[in-house]
RNA sequence: GCAGACGUAGCUCAGUUGGUUAGAGCGUCGGAUUGUGGCUCCGAAGGUCGGUGGUUCGAAUCCACUCGUCUGUACCA
């Protein structure tokens, strides 16, 4: 009784994807156009490493019991902790530190790269995915802030959103902190009450005027019938959290100046409410951030593959960081960037029809009649012909022998011309061009298989020396009629 | 983490009050057609019924635990 072998499971860890070509293309030409964008402002781009040693990324220390929450950590051979990093901001901190002395200050600094997180994945969620990066490292003023707003709203624009399909949303941690001590959570006892406060807050996208409120008081309680434990104030203080929130109320402070300040360069550079705009309940980086805080939000509807239309939110954001690099300097470095989180912003694109996912054509297919080698030579070379004339092409490189099989590949990969030349055609120095998108239509009409085979539609005998041309002319015409099918 | 729903072929799903050898459609592969894609027809492969344990003469079906997926929520540097 021989039990069959346990056939091995092919399986990707929850919360990765594999990448088709589609998305990879897709990402290649969204970041060209961003590092466009980035150029332009006078930013150079550097990189980092997906390791880093754990300490150097901030508050998740090894803790020897939960050495991976949050974060995936290794022990390296000498028992130090390194973790994947979680974002790009705290590799660019150690990075201006490790080489304080040789960056010029302010230091302008672009990467994109992977970051990973260890944590539930979700519907556009993954535990690993790309951002996009911008700072300004060594530049005290908030007109470095107002620069990277607005270096966000004209990357918006080149990936081709229009005004008013989003805005960058503008706030100041100085503002709130200001409205918090007003009602008399100041002071460190109080950090932990701040904090739920300021996550409350954070969810008035989600949960409404209303919902924030309930956070705010006794709780509040979900879909699924679980409960959240609010922040217990009492109503005045309610009251006036908001009230801020809701722009009723402002607050004459530091944070305040400082919005203000930035408010007049955005109105004097052209930057009105429909791109960037000064919104009291952005929260963002409850941790890390000491001043201007800035995100990129969507304003359209995205229908999802399931045909559910889902709110985008943010798809990018960043601020001030005071103190990142003084945790290793000691000296006081101020930076302020953002990130743009590519693979989000991607999707939202895609649902957007701002991305032609299938641009490329596929390649020209030579089939083969013949194995000998000297018949292989010959197809191999008006493959190398036709990409030495600037065309994607490639010599089939299956079973030659079921020639049906040839014509199947190229279906399914899309190839828009197969070449043929069996032993017939070459004594006369012939090669037949198929033009498979024209034959794909005309089987349409061809209900019989033997006509369909004998007929041999949308195909034509022409000499071995006009490959080239005759290849070129007719995948012109097929790109003319995909742009006449694009306008209609 | 918490709460809920759901796990049957590669995919979408049937499967009667617990009853022989667990089915269908799509897809895949082969053939009809040895030099022509599509259509049509014929055939085949493909399952530890998520896993473990229990109840039972007998479990895909009932029970417990566990793993996984989905939804909401918490956390999110």
């Amino acid at each position: 009784m021989a039990k069959k072998p346990n056939k091995l499971k092919a399986r990707l860890p929850r919360g990765f994807v594999d990448r088709s070509a589609d998305d990879i293309r897709a990402t290649d030409e969204m970041i060209g156009k961003i590092r466009a964008v980035y150029e332009q402002y006078g930013f150079d781009p550097v990189e980092t490493p997906a390791f880093e040693y754990t300490d150097c990324l901030g508050k998740f220390l090894p803790d020897t019991d939960r050495p991976n929450a949050g974060v995936f950590s290794v022990q390296d051979d000498d028992e130090q902790w390194m973790s994947l990093r979680y974002d790009l901001t705290a590799p660019l901190a150690r990075h201006v530190s490790e080489n304080i002395n040789e960056i010029q200050l302010p230091y302008r600094t672009y990467r994109a790269g992977w970051v990973f997180r260890n944590e539930k994945p979700g519907p556009g969620r993954f535990r690993q995915f790309m951002q996009f990066d911008a700072d300004t490292v060594g530049a005290p003023g908030v007109q470095a802030d107002a620069e990277m707003c607005m270096m966000m709203a004209d990357t918006m624009e080149a990936l081709g959103m229009a005004r008013g399909q989003y805005v960058i949303r503008v706030n100041n941690r100085k503002v709130l902190d200001g409205v918090l001590e007003a009602i008399g959570l100041g002071g460190e006892e109080n950090a932990e009450r701040r904090l739920t406060v300021l996550r409350a807050i954070d969810k008035l996208d989600k949960f409404g005027l209303e919902g924030v409120r309930l956070l705010l008081g006794e709780g509040r309680k979900d879909d699924s019938g679980d409960f959240t434990k609010g922040a217990g104030l009492p109503v005045e203080a309610q009251d006036k959290i908001i009230g801020f929130i809701s722009g009723e109320a402002q607050l004459d402070n530091e944070g305040q100046t400082e919005l203000d300040t930035m408010a007049g360069i955005f109105a004097t550079c052209g930057y009105e409410a429909d791109r960037i705009k000064i919104d009291p309940s952005v929260v963002r980086g409850l941790e890390y951030y000491t001043g201007p805080v800035y995100e990129a939000e969507l304003l359209f509807d995205v229908t999802n593959e399931k045909g559910e239309v889902v709110q985008f939110g943010s798809v990018g954001g960043g601020g001030r960081y005071d103190g990142l690099v003084k945790r290793f300097t000691g000296r006081d470095v101020p930076a302020t960037g953002f990130s743009i989180g590519v693979s989000r912003l991607m999707t939202a694109l895609k649902n957007l029809g701002k991305l032609q996912t299938s641009e490329v054509v596929a390649p020209v297919l030579v089939t083969v009649m013949d194995g000998d080698t000297e018949a292989l030579g010959r197809y191999q070379k008006m493959v190398q012909e036709l990409r030495q004339a600037g065309i994607r092409a490639e010599m089939y490189q299956g079973n030659w022998k079921k020639f049906g099989n040839q014509l199947k590949y190229a279906d399914r990969r899309n190839c828009p011309i197969a070449i043929i030349q069996g032993s017939d055609e070459f004594e006369a120095g012939e090669i037949q061009v198929k033009d498979l998108i024209e034959g794909k239509r005309l089987s349409a009409e061809i209900t019989d298989n033997v006509t369909w085979r004998e007929s041999r539609p949308a195909q034509l005998t022409v000499k071995r020396d006009a490959l080239v041309e005759t290849v070129r002319a007719l995948l012109d015409s097929q790109a003319d009629d995909r742009a006449q099918a694009e306008k209609a």
